[in-house]
DNA sequence: ATCAGGTTGCGACAATATGCCGCAGGCTGC
DNA sequence: GCAGCCTGCGGCATATTGTCGCAACCTGAT
């Protein structure tokens, strides 16, 4: 199933988050290296080989999602999960395609987090998710944070570009931005 | 680039969507089926081999994910768009897992959607902010309109329904409802 | 090295929009 | 008639935009 150790690395640049992240889990047994930027990440990533990696999307203004594939690159079979405080539908399914295992949002519960890190790569068997179609709608602001989502990464995370593109003001795509999306 | 004949299968339980939909992608010159249960998708996937595919969650109550795997046994090298009313990010890491090429929201842009039946499989390493369709995206504000109408025809035009399943307050309903959509 | 032109983050303030009350009236079925 | 739902609207405190402006970066060209 996995090594004799399973390293994990995890890569957030909230200090807190990831100082309270990094205890949990080594109060759970695994040995843990924390770290708050890409380039660190990438250097222990290829130095340690972990099978577990946590990666935070917004690293200080750089997006965690051009890590993705240097991570997968460097570690093949570890299991990358992406989680992050500002979700969105458009970044969950790019960091999925460039390799990501799961992708989720916080709050996290432990719990959750540790079983995404650990199910088997790809077990079909499990029908989780499937039968999960009838939720409610979208709420508007959801919706707006989904499609402003959708337009920035397509902008290659341009602010200026995005705004001019949704024919909004910057300064409210600035804000809009800086708010944490709402559930549902 | 593509085959000489693009077909598209559309595959939503919905009537009213799946023959806009049908006829909005007849007119810019494709071969369309619109077909309304997962029998029939899997049928016709099979006797036509579409190249691009565009698949509706909410099928009947069940969920159209269970399709995409199948779908993408009997169509290789199709292209597999999963196109919700009831996004979340959950399905979409999930739809995206299992093959699907793309996971979008509705509404949507008729041109987004074809962006994405159209372009080339997943290639992260491309920058291609250089060649961004021509089309400009919705702006937010039209996004959140047609969001409304959507929402709002479910729910027979009832106004208090709506601004509860869109988890808004009805007054504030009431008053975007007044002011008529503002284009581009 | 300097300069033009782009992007970013953010403060400030007036103009708008929103959340949240309440009320009156119109439908329905019982 | 009554209960329960829906609708349209007034009012007002609060929150969010639209708009400016500014300082600080980058980056490529001169």
């Amino acid at each position: 199933m996995s090594s004799i150790v399973d390293h994990v690395l995890v890569i957030d640049d909230d200090a807190v988050f990831n100082r309270v992240l990094c205890r949990a889990l080594k109060r759970r047994g695994y040995p843990v290296s924390g770290v708050h930027s890409g380039e660190e990440a990438l250097a222990l990533a290829a130095q340690e080989q972990p099978t577990m990696i946590v990666l935070d999307l917004n690293l200080a203004g750089k997006s965690g999602l051009a890590l993705v594939t240097p991570l997968r690159g460097l570690c093949p079979d570890a299991r990358i999960v992406v989680l992050t405080g500002y979700a969105s539908i458009a970044t969950a399914v790019e960091a999925i395609k460039l390799g990501a295992n799961q992708y989720l949002a916080k709050p996290v519960e432990i719990d959750t987090l540790l079983h995404a890190l650990s199910s088997a790569p790809v077990d079909p068997g499990a029908k989780t998710a499937i039968d999960t179609p009838p939720s409610m709608p979208l709420s508007v602001e959801r919706m707006e944070w989904e499609h402003i989502q959708r337009i920035l990464l397509e902008n290659n995370c341009n602010v200026s570009a995005t705004a001019r593109a949704l024919n909004m003001h910057r300064r409210t795509l600035q804000r809009k931005l800086g708010k944490r999306p709402k559930q549902l």
